[in-house]
DNA sequence: TTGTAAGCGTTATCAC
DNA sequence: GTGATAACGCTTACAA
């Protein structure tokens, strides 16, 4: 491999004006120069070597990402639209797949600060994730889902408790009057606002029957919890699940059953993953503003130092009624 | 963030043996020496800088892995796959998503060189990609697909051929008279295989009739090209795709256009990711060998210069028969 | 405008 | 067993 001494050899100059060349600065370059260097450096097949850039300029233009799980579309899509905003600023995105482990998370958390990225996207399996490897490395975080207020990161969500209370009362005003609540598995903060936000719109019904189930973030255990729930003798006629994913395994759940969506039973997703408009039947969902989120967060990050004071942002969503709880509820606009 | 010069003057040693303990070699360090450094190194929060090791050894730990689109659920599950594998032996995977965009490959093509990655695991979205960079900057490449012979990269794959014909011979065996193939949207190796196993298994039969289509790999774009297929005055019995994918579209479409799988209409995907087993209905396909896949290139790849000779190693499938083709065929063991 | 040279944080080769 | 010290390939004062 060519490096920037060779390159300089060949076009009779100095290491220094290979790096302004490459670099627009921070020195200009006489035209002509410049032009011998790119000369010789295309004739080498020059590529500067990244390591040497980052270990000597202290910046990698790298951002890391930490996804519970790469194969749920919803981590996907929103891995997709934060490379696409990191791009756009000249940085590369590394994703790291914590596949919904703990220990795998904490593992390529000391990679990233290993491998110096300039700073993290977290999307946590945990309520409260140990930030201090990033907070001492000197890296700014921004979380994508509500944290607890203990944490020293930033985030960037929308408001789960109005988004599940939006999705709730949608179900309530279709008339059906008993309502399933398809949490995460394990309690967290955002667990804990799906359920208020439930409960809250719950509590402004009258005689509607309401009970909570959980399963794992994954159609498999979804679909086997919803199916024991289904064949159950008390069947609700709605459910409300937090992930699109856990509602695709809903659906299947009830295709198993021998119960038709929406007739015998109602469903509603939250992520608006592009899934949604081609499910059987097609799902209705909270709509995560993906590509907004994923525009602010390298934007946020761009101009952030771990000392900074974390922001909290609250971005709006989106309520979209499909046929799988009905249609849009009757008396809606 | 804490140097091995940090922890060697707190430890009351040289850096020398700060690496010689974090990499256990290539000298011996008395144990009192050891403990003392790693005292320091506790007390410091040392962590070392993969940038510095790297630039020094030469060696990075990662390979870089490029997919055609990580919201494809297959390739999000390869994506683990190769994770897991890489980890065991200490690496660390970064994953491009190309976003089904040539040029978006060759940008990570560019930027897994300039970061230095020891090898690259490639499924392209090119059929003749240029794997020139890579092989000038002295990284071995491996294809999980099937290739050019003109490449100089090796390959490990299933035989797509043997694997359309055994899946068109399935639906042939279920009495179905009209076939369609969907292929991808180009003419590629793989495109070329999936075709000639397709047209061999149709040529044995008496009568069938058989023709082909052709969508992008996404659920939404076979479900818009199925609809018009399945609307049309002329429509098949079942459909083969050449992904899992095209197959969740044709399903929509089926539903969307009042059809029921399989009674209606027959539906075999490929490449077996998990949610064949969620869909409504389940979707008979052809399984890849991920993991075996996933294992192997990380095997190969550890032992490999890209002056080797290419090797080309073909895994076994199987086949599985599900609800959405009619299951397994008559007469079939 | 350009060259020299001192880092960046490691690893690894030498001596001791 | 251990300590200097020269790489690794780049960026960037500082000089010229």
């Amino acid at each position: 491999m060519a490096t920037a001494r060779d390159v300089a050899r060949r076009a009779g100059t100095s290491t220094a004006v290979v790096s302004y060349v490459f670099n627009d600065g921070p020195r200009g370059v006489a035209p002509a120069t410049r032009q011998k260097v790119l000369d010789a450096a295309a004739e080498l097949g020059y590529r500067p070597n990244a390591l040497a850039r980052s270990l000597s300029s202290g910046r990698t233009h790298s951002i890391g990402l930490i996804v519970p799980d790469i194969c749920n579309p919803y981590f996907a899509e929103l891995a997709r639209a934060i490379e696409d905003a990191a791009g756009v600023r000249g940085n590369l995105l590394l994703i790291a797949d914590s596949a919904l482990s703990a220990e795998q998370e904490r593992r390529h958390t000391r990679s990233l600060v290993e491998r110096q990225v300039d700073s993290v996207v977290l999307v946590s399996v945990c309520d409260e994730p140990d930030l201090g490897e990033f907070f001492e490395a000197g890296i700014p975080v921004v979380a994508l889902h509500p944290i607890s207020d203990r944490e020293r990161a930033s985030s960037i969500t929308i408001d789960y408790e109005a988004a599940a209370q939006r999705a709730t009362e949608h179900l309530l005003a279709h008339g059906y009057g008993s309502i399933v609540l398809l949490n995460g598995p394990v309690e967290s903060t955002g667990a804990r606002q799906h359920r208020a936000g439930f409960d809250r719109a719950v509590a402004g019904a009258e005689g509607v029957r309401a009970w909570t189930i959980r399963s794992e973030i994954s159609r498999h255990d979804a679909a086997e919890s919803a199916y024991t729930l289904l064949r159950g003798t008390d069947r609700p006629r709605a459910v409300y699940c937090t992930t699109d994913e856990q509602a695709f395994g809903v659906l299947y759940a009830a295709h198993r059953a021998g119960l038709t969506v929406p007739d015998d039973l109602a469903v509603v997703g939250f992520d608006g993953t592009r899934n949604c408009l081609v499910s059987i039947p097609a799902l209705t969902t909270v709509q995560q503003p993906t590509e907004a989120m994923a525009r602010r967060v390298v934007e946020i990050l761009a101009g952030r130092t771990v000392n900074d004071d974390p922001v909290h942002e609250v971005l709006g969503f989106e309520f979209v009624a499909r046929a799988s709880s009905g249609g849009p509820a009757p008396g809606s606009a």
